[in-house]
Parts: C-alpha cells; structure tokens; sequence
DNA sequence: GTCTATATCCAGATAGAC
DNA sequence: GTCTATCTGGATATAGAC
C-alpha cells in the first residue's frame, strides 16, 4: 500500500514537471511569435517532442493557454505581495505601482493574456484565475493603510495604474514615458481620495517624504 | 479628353464604393467572429463575393485591415471634433472623455484594432494613422482651454482615460462601473494639474458648475 | 507515453477561362 | 472584374504501432 502510494506520487510529479516543462517551452514561443502566434507544432518542437504529445499532458491548446494563465498569474501575485521595504503608506503604494509596472512591460505578451482578452474562445478556469484575486486584495491592502476604502476609489486605483501601464506598453514600449508619471499619479490620485475621505492614512513612524497627514 | 476624364473619374468612384462594400463587410464579420477571427472566406460570402473577387480591391489581409483602420480613425476623429455644446472649459473636457468612452465601448472590436496592437504582422499605414492625429490635437485644445499644456499633464490625462475604458470593456463589459467615475476622474485630473501649474483656464461665462477659476 | 503517419479542415493566395 | 477550380501550407487533433 504504501508502496503503491509512493509510486503514484512520483508518477504525479514526473506528470507535472513534464507539463511544467511544456508550459515553459510555450512561454519561449509566444515570446517569439507573440500571443496569437503560439502553435502546437512550433510548441512541440521547442519542447523536444512531437505534437501528440503534448496531447499526452493537455487536453487541447486551450488548457495550455489556461496552464499558462494559471502561472503568469501566480508569478503576479508572488510578485505583489512580497513583503514591502518601505514602512510610509504612500511609499508602499508607489512601491506597489512600481511593482506592477515592472511585471507588466518586462512581458507585454505575459499582460496580454493576464489582463485583456483577446484570445477568441479562451477564458481562464476558476482554479488559474484564483491567484489573481489574492493579488488584487493585496492592492486593496495597501490602498486601505492609506485610508482608501471606498470601493469607488479602488475602481479609480485600477483605472489610473492600468491606463499608465497601457499607454506605455501601447505607445511608448521599452521606454519610460508614463512609467516616470507614477509619483505624480499617485500624488494626484491621493489628493483626490483624502480631501473627499474621512478615514486618513494611519501616522507612521516614518519618513513620510511629503505627503503627510492633512488633518487631526 | 472630357469624356476620358469622367469615364475614369466615375470607375474610380466605382472601384471606391467597392471597397467600401467590402470592409462594410469585413466590419461585419469581425462583429461577429472576433477581431482576430476575420477570414477571407468568410468575408466574401458576406460581401456576396467570391473569394478571388477580394483580391481585385486588397491586395492582401493586412491591407483589409488598414483599410478598417483608416474607417475607424476617421470615424474617430470626426466624432472628437464635432462641436461641443458646453462653453465652460471643465464641461467640454467632460464631454470628450464621455464621448471617447462611448466610442470605445460601443464596439470593443474596433477600440481593439485603433488603440491596442494585438493583429500579428499589422502596422497601420501613415494614410491610414493620419486622423488619429487629428483626434489627439483635438484633445489637446480641450485641454489647453483648462490650462493644461504640460505634455507630462497631456500624458497623465491619456493615461487616466484610456484606463477607465479599459477596464470599463475589460471588467465590466456593457456595465458603467468605471463609466460612472467621469466627473471624479476629471476633477482628480484637474486639481492635480491646475494646483501644480500656473496657467489657469480662461474665464467663461458660462455657468462653471463647480471649477470655477481658482486665482486672479 | 511516445512516436510516425495521417485525417480533416481551413487559411491566404493564385491560374486562367469568360 | 468576376468567376470556378486549385495550389500550398499550416492548423488542431487522432489512429495505431511500439
């Protein structure tokens, strides 16, 4: 029994490394061809096996998209909430930015399937998207330590980091156009939240570089 | 010579209509099937065309593209620059982020192929990119009547509308989630650059609802 | 599980008659 | 200019031997 157990497990390993290493030979080649360029022949080839077999680990060419959501967004939330030198909210938000600006343009093809959608027939499963959410409830953690919890303002949290990421991955890629906006966006979008808000940034024992508490 | 002139004046009118004919089509088919999802096949049975027939106007796909892109910023253009009722400055930067995201979200397909480049081997032509040009000179002079000529600040503003089409069509697609947050976005956007700047927006006389000039 | 070989289909693009 | 017929190549996916 506990043989046959052992076994099993080391087949299901063995299973998973080899669809790991399908998943990475996939990665290499839409980073080649670009998103909508991935085929299972190329894939197949670059992997070191034939194309039936990547049958042998997935069921179809959509579930290697989803294998291959279901890590970018584990990367992006590992990513978000490693822990945060600064101790000054405003420092950890721009940190976070800085962050998510970081993942995004290092691999536009990676954003791409992460956060727009525009493989036709593809949607992520529940179990690859899930990681996204712990992601996103990392946000919401450092935007609260900034007394900002009005769900409203969260929407115009996403809406302003994500429309800076875009523009620069649309219009100025490789470069650092609206990647240098980011202490302004968030100064602006700070200004915003805290004169409409009651709730102020908790006071820390920090360096709290400019933007310190406005009121008692 | 007359004659010639206007027999070929009218052929050409002719072969124009054409054209138009068939990206009508292809419009319609990229409705239907998804951006990515245009085939030539397709397209000519909605035209009512053989195949063969689209090479007599297209040389190529991408060519059908760039002919769908040279609509759709034209379109735009047009859109942005029709006149705007409102006189106060503030109302009329309002009116164009309102009519931008009822442009983008009343047909993703087509904010897909003018704002994100996701089609593999497709660059617009010059011809075809030129009314976008006109659409962000546009732009400008609404922003430039709220005293805003900073390009940093032009940047920030295209950076906080294209992010709240974005995730208004990428979360809540058909919703107003993000559509809601105009006002907010741009009084976050304007007190951010006008408390920054010095120049001020020209005084109107119209009613100035809330941003009423802020200095001598 | 892995391969060779192949089925099936559809893509963009062309030849050549009319 | 428009058609029928076809080329060429690539896609996903499967059959069946080993």
């Amino acid at each position: 029994m506990y043989k046959a157990a052992a076994a099993s497990e080391w087949r299901s390993a063995r299973r998973q490394s080899a669809r790991d290493a399908i998943v990475d030979a996939a990665w290499r080649v839409v980073h080649a061809e670009g998103l909508a360029g991935l085929s299972l022949r190329d894939l197949a080839k670059v992997a070191g096996i034939s194309t039936p077999t990547v049958y042998a680990y997935f069921e179809s060419k959509n579930a290697i998209y989803d294998a291959m959501f279901g890590r970018a967004a584990t990367e992006f939330a590992d990513r978000m909430t490693e822990p945060y030198e600064a101790v000054d909210p405003r420092e950890v938000l721009i940190a976070g930015f800085r962050r998510f600006i970081e993942f995004c343009t290092t691999d536009p093809a990676r954003y791409q399937l992460l956060f727009q959608r525009t493989i036709p027939g593809f949607e992520p499963s529940p179990e690859s998207f899930a990681p996204a959410v712990r992601a996103l409830d990392s946000s919401c953690q450092r935007l609260a330590a900034n007394g900002i919890r009005d769900p409203r303002h969260v929407d115009m949290w996403t809406a302003v980091t994500t429309g800076v990421v875009d523009q620069q991955i649309s219009n100025d890629p490789g470069g650092r156009r609206w990647t240098d906006l980011v202490e302004s966006a968030v100064d602006m979008f700070l200004a915003h939240c805290q004169g409409a808000n009651r709730p102020r940034p908790r006071a820390t024992t920090a360096k709290g570089r400019r933007r310190a508490p406005t009121n008692p």
